[in-house]
DNA sequence: TATTTTTTGTGAGTTTCTGACAATTTTCAA
DNA sequence: TTGAAAATTGTCAGAAACTCACAAAAAATA
């Protein structure tokens, strides 16, 4: 009884953002605002929403909310790496253990990331913690000096991170791509680990925007044919494409 | 002077996460409260910051630690917490290397670190991401599985990554304290890591609050005469600190 | 059924917030 | 520099929201 109430208020106000105990009281009309105070309060103290004055908001609004101020600065063309984001988590199966990098592709994916019994290595910081908000995922993360500007580590004794850590799988997302010199980052420890983690995995997907498209960066991290599968947008031109499936790669 | 004052006033939130509006008032005595309610709506209606019945909490924070790692954050003492980081950072020179654990005490130090060159090594994700913001600091994360509940990290194989770091100073803190039991915690990987960075480091720095005093958590991870320096807040009991002067142990 | 524990409601009292208006400071043109 | 207009700030009273303590009700337990 008071469980279910507390769970719907916090649907409610996931779904409507923000709502003042007026508008609370309304919803739930055999309770009185005593205790919508007291469920508030309970729902805050376990990081589910904020209380503002004259009623609350969910914590997911908020991030919405920053999210629109905040997507300005950091993410270019969010759009597609959402899509992108959306198609790449319809392929990991439950029980399988994978790498992914610290991008902001990656982090995309990590908030699309279905909560099923997985194990994530990532070397992102922001991913991992993104990651650890869900319950039956386990995440490792590959230690390492941190990037200050994409909060990822990276470092020259990768290596030895890897030796003892198996995953099927790598979905990892390139800063730059041409048919000629491949996929390619910016710094050169990162292109070490990157090309690391696609040596150890048994199958690598990678997604890329198009607006990588022609770019080309200091450090290539993988040819065109090492990888197994390439998760784009629609705007990926249709030559483009068939360059990839003249090679066997599936594209999607 | 006023757009000074915003922008000062939103840094502070976003340094501090959230303040009362009596805490704002001791950061700018020169003006009214009126006043600082009427940039704390300006801020509000640009979306950068949220305001809360008392005061303000900045978006960022929100965002950045979401879900259980907020909850917790705002639950136990901040104010001691927020005191004991204080002093602790004043202890901090220039061009040392030191570790930090991943608690909501180092989280604390994390926001009052002078950003100096300095190298931190820390098992804590949120921790490193705070440091990361710092221009001069340079930070390195451990690598290992993610503890969920305080976005830490452990492994049991953190001896390796010791093996090749090397710090003066280390400075931990303890989710409970009792004279003979000595300093303990919950886990036992963050145990075993914390013994090895006390062994690591020439000196060690303490902070605990007086609400850990007596009591009990399963992993000991070190003596009451370990420690070199014991970072507390006001309330620590006189006899308690005249135990650790005995031992030649600076309390402040 | 009796007893304990948990949940809920009520109202007084406190704290925080808002609105209006006056005082002050800043801006800018003459 | 001076004076007028505009912007910013302070004060205070009234309003709104919140908290606390205790009693009533409901639920759980023996």
């Amino acid at each position: 009884m008071k469980r279910e109430r507390i769970e719907e208020l916090a649907d409610l106000l996931d779904r409507r953002g923000r709502l003042s105990l007026e508008q609370l009281d309304d919803f739930f009309p055999n309770v009185s605002q005593m205790t919508l105070r007291r469920d508030l309060l309970q729902l805050e103290q376990q990081g589910r929403i904020i209380r503002v004055r004259g009623g609350a908001m969910s914590v997911k609004e908020v991030q919405k909310v920053s999210g629109e101020a905040y997507a300005k600065k950091t993410a270019s063309n969010a759009d597609a790496k959402l899509r992108i984001a959306q198609k790449a988590s319809t392929l990991i199966d439950e029980n399988c253990s994978l790498f992914m990098d610290g991008g902001t592709t990656a982090m995309c994916l990590a908030k699309e990331m279905p909560d099923i019994s997985v194990h994530v290595f990532t070397n992102g910081l922001a991913v991992a913690i993104e990651l650890a908000q869900k319950k039956n995922l386990s995440v490792t993360v590959l230690g390492g000096q941190v990037i200050k500007d994409n909060l990822s580590t990276a470092s020259p004794v990768a290596k030895d991170y890897f030796e003892n850590t198996n995953f099927e799988l790598a979905i990892i997302s390139a800063s730059a791509f041409t048919p000629d010199i491949g996929f390619s980052c910016g710094s050169m420890v990162e292109a070490d680990l990157l090309k690391m983690a696609r040596q150890k995995a048994k199958t690598l997907y990678m997604m890329l925007d198009s607006s990588k498209i022609g770019k080309i960066m200091p450090h290539t991290f993988a040819r065109l044919e090492d990888i197994d599968v390439l998760i784009t947008d629609d705007s990926f031109p249709a030559d483009m494409k068939e360059l990839f499936r003249q090679k066997n790669i599936v594209v999607m």
